[in-house]
RNA sequence: CGGGGCGUGGCGCAGCUUGGUAGCGCGGGUGCUUUGGGAGCACUAGGUCGCAGGUUCGAAUCCUGUCGCCCCGACCA
């Protein structure tokens, strides 16, 4: 390709609306154009990446007997609406745009497509004879995302890798899970990303274990916790740890102590002088689920410990066997909303009493009680009184004799010990997701009533799993991950050419035949070379160069006469001094060993 | 949706407080000079100041409404 033909139109000045610096980059280089909000044109440029990482994903998948195929966009209401997830998806916070046809008819764009492939294959596969299938497709997603922000990283519509498996058993997704694990490891290695693999909430996708494969950049909007052995790895909603004993309260005579407006633990503690791991800290949380109802909890936590959102929100969708829509804190304005007369915030203990609710207007009136790990056991404690300025001292379980709820809900936070070795400890980085393997179970298949027939002759339901890559996503991870002052720096196996050839005069005959010949050359032999054929100044060729980031350049200049180039490389900054001969020679070298 | 900020030639911004009919840098075009790290000089094209009302003799500037964009939170590949 020639520069001159490449509707290259690089900035000088930084765009206003970008943040962080591979947006800017993606603008300033010309690889993007916001067209509105969340939504980017992918310009030539942009596209070449976007299409070198394609086909690493569709290489690498193709050999673990992944079919290609490609979905429909537009998907009616009826499939969601089966799977349940028609209203929470295109209601309220619903993140599915959707649409009605002249007929009145209701269909989605789609955000994920469980339920096209699900039905597809439910129709067509009756056999267990026919299992495994593992499916894939690289299409363009619609997301209405609240707030779209940094470019590709969070945009409306993007491109994506969706694939589904469909096994008769659970031990054949695992091991089709291994092996889409194993994959991913591969393609994002090819495509020259330092990334991590972490244990991941499934979300509102549902289903069981999951994994999140994340680039690591200080941008990245996911907190993970990753052991320095490299042994566990978790994103933090999902993080398990071992938590330090503290300082355990001797038992004593349990009574009853006045602590008049100490409301948080720190100031119970400054008043008192104890220890924030003596405390049950005792919260309410309001979870508004599926069927439209709310549901107050009560949930204990040792004092020294925070309360993670993602798990108590899984717990209690497990208790209550749906999903949890929204679960937030109690306020005071709450209550009094519900005509709630008096809650003793910052005095409750874990047996307040379900009475206070008996006044609720739109609330269950009982609270669903859980305790975390951290506290079950204490053999003393100190906890709130349910009355206002009154705490308890020296208290234990069989005084509170409330049945609780006890789990993992604990927030596990960087420096604690990890379940695998004490002597590791968690260590806290930012990650950009770019990819996640699911293994959904038989959630889909159920809902949607998708089924074969097994080896004993019986109608069973599929056993699925999924598996996505943020595509247009991986390209500007990327980026933030590989760049410098004076531009990107392309991994060679995604960056949009390979070589760029720049003719520094273009007047001069004997600098532009010899950049005509080698050009010439290397299209021949098939490398993806760019030819800088414009008549600018060398300097403005360079910056170019350097900001749209190719990995090699070759400069015909000064010494073209005596047929001689330079060979310069992007990333380690080195230039030789070269003759035509010895540049093919050694670039086709690079690519060899790279492009295997 | 809540909180903060911004809409002025293609891009980055000034002007707005104190109304008088728009300016700077980059970019574009032409010419001359220059020619290995975003050149210099000269000329030139390009703007209903987001949109709609209002106040006023007069509005980019003041008022009201509205739309859009960006940043911080909930969503996620």
């Amino acid at each position: 390709m020639r520069v001159s033909r490449l509707m290259l139109n690089t900035l000088r000045d930084v765009p206003a609306e970008a943040d962080i610096i591979s947006h800017q980059l993606l603008v300033r280089g010309g690889f993007i154009k916001r067209l509105t909000g969340g939504i980017y044109a992918y310009m030539p440029l942009l596209w070449k990446v976007l299409k070198k990482i394609t086909l690493i994903v569709e290489e690498e998948l193709s050999t673990k007997g992944c079919l290609q195929t490609l979905l429909p966009q537009l998907q009616p209401s009826e499939i969601w609406e089966k799977s349940g997830r028609w209203k929470s998806y295109t209601q309220g916070e619903g993140i599915m745009f959707s649409l009605k046809d002249r007929q009145g008819k209701e269909l989605g764009l789609g955000p994920t497509h469980e339920e096209v492939i699900t039905q597809i294959i439910s129709q067509t596969i009756h056999s267990y004879k026919q299992l495994p299938i593992n499916i894939f497709q690289i299409q363009t997603k619609f997301r209405d995302e609240i707030r779209p922000r940094f470019g590709l990283m969070r945009s409306r519509e993007f491109i994506m890798k969706d694939a589904y498996s469909f096994h008769e058993n659970e031990n054949d997704l695992k091991s089709t899970y291994a092996e889409m694990r194993d994959a991913y490891q591969n393609i994002f290695t090819k495509c020259g990303l330092d990334f991590v693999c972490v244990e991941a909430d499934s979300g509102a996708i549902g289903g069981a274990a999951s994994q999140e494969f994340m680039v690591t950049a200080d941008s990245g909007e996911d907190l993970i916790l990753i052991s320095p052995d490299g042994k566990y790895g978790a994103n933090q909603e999902k993080a398990v740890s071992i938590f330090e004993e503290g300082e355990l309260l001797k038992p004593n005579k349990p009574s009853i102590i006045e602590t008049p407006n100490q409301k948080t633990i720190d100031e119970l503690c400054n008043n008192n002088n104890f220890h924030p791991s003596q405390i049950v800290k005792v919260l309410t949380y309001l979870a508004v689920c599926d069927d439209n109802k709310k549901y107050p909890a009560l949930v204990s936590i040792r004092g020294d410990q925070e309360i993670n959102d993602i798990k108590l929100s899984n717990e209690i969708s497990q208790k209550l066997k749906q999903n949890v829509i929204d679960i937030r804190i109690i306020t005071n304005e709450d209550i009094q909303k519900q005509g709630i007369s008096q809650i003793p915030f910052g005095f409750i203990g874990p047996d307040l009493s379900d009475n206070l609710l008996s006044e609720a207007k739109q609330w269950e009136q009982k609270f669903i009680r859980i305790a975390d790990n951290s506290v079950k056991d204490l053999k003393s404690f100190i906890c709130g009184n349910n009355i206002k300025d009154e705490h308890r001292i020296f208290y234990n379980w069989n005084l509170i004799n409330t049945e609780q709820m006890i789990c993992d809900i604990r927030k596990a936070k960087p420096g604690d010990s990890c379940i695998h070795d004490k002597t590791q400890k968690l260590q806290e980085s930012k990650g950009i997701e770019i990819g996640h393997i699911f293994q959904l179970g038989t959630k889909y298949s159920e809902s949607l009533n998708a089924t074969f027939t097994n080896e004993k002759g019986i109608e069973d339901h599929f056993w699925m799993g999924c598996y996505g890559i943020g595509i247009s996503r991986l390209a500007q991870a990327a980026v933030e991950q590989n760049h410098d002052d004076l531009g990107i720096i392309w991994p060679a196996s995604i960056a949009p050419y390979e070589v760029i050839i720049i003719i520094a005069n273009i007047k001069n005959n004997d600098q532009k035949f010899l950049a005509e010949d080698i050009y010439q050359k290397l299209i021949k032999s098939r490398v993806d070379a760019l030819i800088d054929d414009r008549d600018e100044r060398a300097g403005i060729k360079f910056k170019d160069a350097d900001l749209i980031g190719i990995p090699w350049r070759i400069v015909a200049g000064r010494e073209a006469s005596s047929g001689m180039v330079e060979l310069h490389n992007r990333k380690a900054k080195t230039t030789e001094l070269l003759d035509l001969k010895s540049v093919l020679k050694k670039l086709s070298e690079e690519f060899n060993t790279e492009k295997l």
